[in-house]
DNA sequence: TTTACTGCAAAGGGTTTGCATGAGG
DNA sequence: CCTCATGCAAACCCTTTGCAGTAAA
């Protein structure tokens, strides 16, 4: 089960499991959207109508430096990615929409090993975003959702 | 002259030029360290004492949106990058600092070229952060200036 | 039982906005 | 001249912090 995995790495780390925690990280790990910490607040509210952003916030940050999720800033607020293998982010600045590409996982991986061994720089982790048009932006202008960063 | 293509490209964009945004431009345009606002502000400032940090902002915005300068979000704050072709950013957790990889675009190129193909996702820009160490602070670890974002 | 987490409220700080004055084209 | 940029101050909002009560181990 997922979960014991997740319980795991955060009892690695030496925190406490709630089930705040808990729904929380289910609650980014079952997201493909990269939500933002208001629709995390939300989503999780629904199964503790009294969970403050203050426990959202706390909790992102336990479960970032856990290494289950990644922060992913911009301009107006952050977002938060499941996905914490090598990948290109997709975003859109018709609809806003962030998704994840299939593939290129791959040239990442040997893109860091060419800066190691170029540049000495040892990578942890990276971050790669593509800013540009969804298909289906592309196609016809559709419904402008918002703006993306 | 590098300032008259900084001039045309503002013209072209319909905005005005002014001393100030030639200066915050030439700012930034002149900077490898991917400076913060308030460093851009300080700059500035020796040349300009009463330009404040909505103007900064607001010129900030002006150079983005016309493609001479890019806007990098980071947790804390945005930094700036005078480097608009496609490059991987260098972001050491040590000590904070951000330098550009002197390689590597070919194969983001490449990356867009097959993202493109596969997706069908148009992008109009990228951003490529490798978070991790540099090698001064690999070495021994040094004077801890400022952890990075 | 001990330590750390939750919830609440208030503070913090980077960024934006509104408005009067001043400068660009 | 007319429009837009600058400078100043205040507002905004995302995020962090402090503290009392509470739950994990």
């Amino acid at each position: 089960m997922m979960q014991n995995a997740v319980v795991q790495q955060l009892r690695q780390g030496g925190v406490r499991v709630t089930p705040q925690r808990l729904a929380i990280a289910e609650a980014v790990l079952n997201s493909s959207d990269h939500p933002t910490v208001q629709q995390i607040h939300e989503r999780v509210q629904q199964h503790f109508p009294s969970m403050t952003l203050a426990t959202v916030y706390s909790t992102l940050g336990v479960l970032s430096k856990s290494g289950l999720i990644q922060e992913l800033p911009f301009a107006k607020q952050s977002r938060y990615e499941s996905n914490v293998l090598p990948h290109v982010n997709l975003v859109c600045v018709g609809c806003g929409n962030i998704t994840d590409a299939d593939d290129g996982s791959e040239i990442i991986v040997r893109l860091r090993e060419q800066v190691a061994s170029e540049t000495g720089f040892q990578a942890m982790w990276q971050r790669v975003d593509f800013h540009g048009w969804c298909p289906a932006c592309t196609a016809g202008q559709p419904e402008t959702a918002s703006a993306a960063d």
